[in-house]
DNA sequence: ATTTGCCTACCTACTAGTAGGAAGATAAAC
DNA sequence: GTTTATCTTCCTACTAGTAGGTAGGCAAAT
């Protein structure tokens, strides 16, 4: 019976972690190496290429993040709980530094110097978040749950700032708590007053 | 006479726009020897470690930024005014490609692998331009110009987690006029309504 | 005479990536 | 059911190039 998580996916594991923590250029194939006990000579034959390994774990990532979302906008009851449930859900990452910044804004900030198919995937992530946050935002309007000052989509990207604002704040000052504290009252924001 | 930039502040600006595109392991000494034309070991000349080029460097970056919104403060009339002047400041930053980051915001997202002294430093940055946000807000509330939903501080570290991540969705998507369209309306949405 | 600013030449450690082979599993051919 | 060929995964050993950093010298300025 074979292990649960094969070597490919621990590789795109670890990657993650460190890139999270020190961005593209922040790791090599060593730390990979030293972290899951195998040669580097061996990633490279699931990943021959970095360029490779970090596409394809954007690509993981963006199905899972995109899976995430689409389960809370058909499980949770209301758009108001589904952003609360978004951002509780990276409330606990940052709390538990199980995956304390996203790895799409991480790469974000690199973008001039990334891989072109790097990039574009990331640009791809924030397309597609903007766009979950829009239908919710737009959801939420609809039902005269949300009172919005603008247009859902500039909401979207306002809201979607702040999250990211936010995470950086809290990595910034080693305050897991203030992203809480920064997000949360932009989604009260935005409900209706009457 | 010499040179109005002194080879030391050409290396400072060099690694500053270096910084600001890849971060702290985004770039080498052999690059800046390479932009300004000076050997690298005449790099070390000046700043022994990379750990030090960078504390100079961000120590520089602080002293600019509280200079200057310590003139605005002074300069410019209205709070709101003052707000504006300073997101202005930066999209104009960002549409001419001169500095289109924060430096410190950069280094924020690389917090973990930081030399600490960096890494205080950049806390220190965030900590005086929430203050200053926090300052400026105070004062337009106390004078009626603004209605804040939370205490001053709180809407100061919105604000500035607003504005941190407009930067980086502008990077992103590679859109300038990004960055004004998230922000302008987080000033306005604090100007009283009556 | 010492300091400043830069140089050539070098160091060790590490970077991504390659070549080629060993061990084991898989599966078809006999 | 054993043999044979193939595939997968990992290995050792290596490459060329780059990382940050050092030693020591030279010329001009102070």
């Amino acid at each position: 019976m074979k292990s649960i998580t094969s070597t490919s996916e621990k590789i795109l594991d670890i990657a993650q972690s460190l890139i999270v923590a020190g961005g593209y250029n922040g790791f090599s194939y060593a730390d990979i190496s030293a972290a899951i006990g195998i040669r580097k000579a061996s990633i490279h034959h699931h990943f021959p290429t970095k360029a490779e390994l970090v596409s394809v774990l954007v690509d993981r990532y963006r199905q899972q993040a995109e899976a995430g979302l689409k389960s809370l906008r058909e499980g949770v009851s209301s758009p108001a709980e589904q952003l609360r449930a978004y951002v509780s859900y990276w409330h606990s990452c940052i709390r538990d530094a199980s995956l304390p910044f996203c790895v799409c804004a991480m790469l974000a900030s690199e973008m001039q110097m990334l891989p072109e198919e790097v990039a574009s995937q990331v640009r791809g992530h924030f397309h597609s978040l903007a766009g979950w946050l829009r239908s919710v935002l737009q959801d939420g309007t609809e039902n005269g749950l949300f009172q919005l000052d603008k247009r859902p989509e500039e909401e979207a990207q306002m809201l979607m700032a702040s999250i990211h604002g936010a995470m950086l704040s809290a990595r910034a000052f080693g305050d897991p708590e203030l992203f809480i504290a920064i997000v949360a009252p932009q989604i009260a924001r935005l409900q209706a007053r009457d």
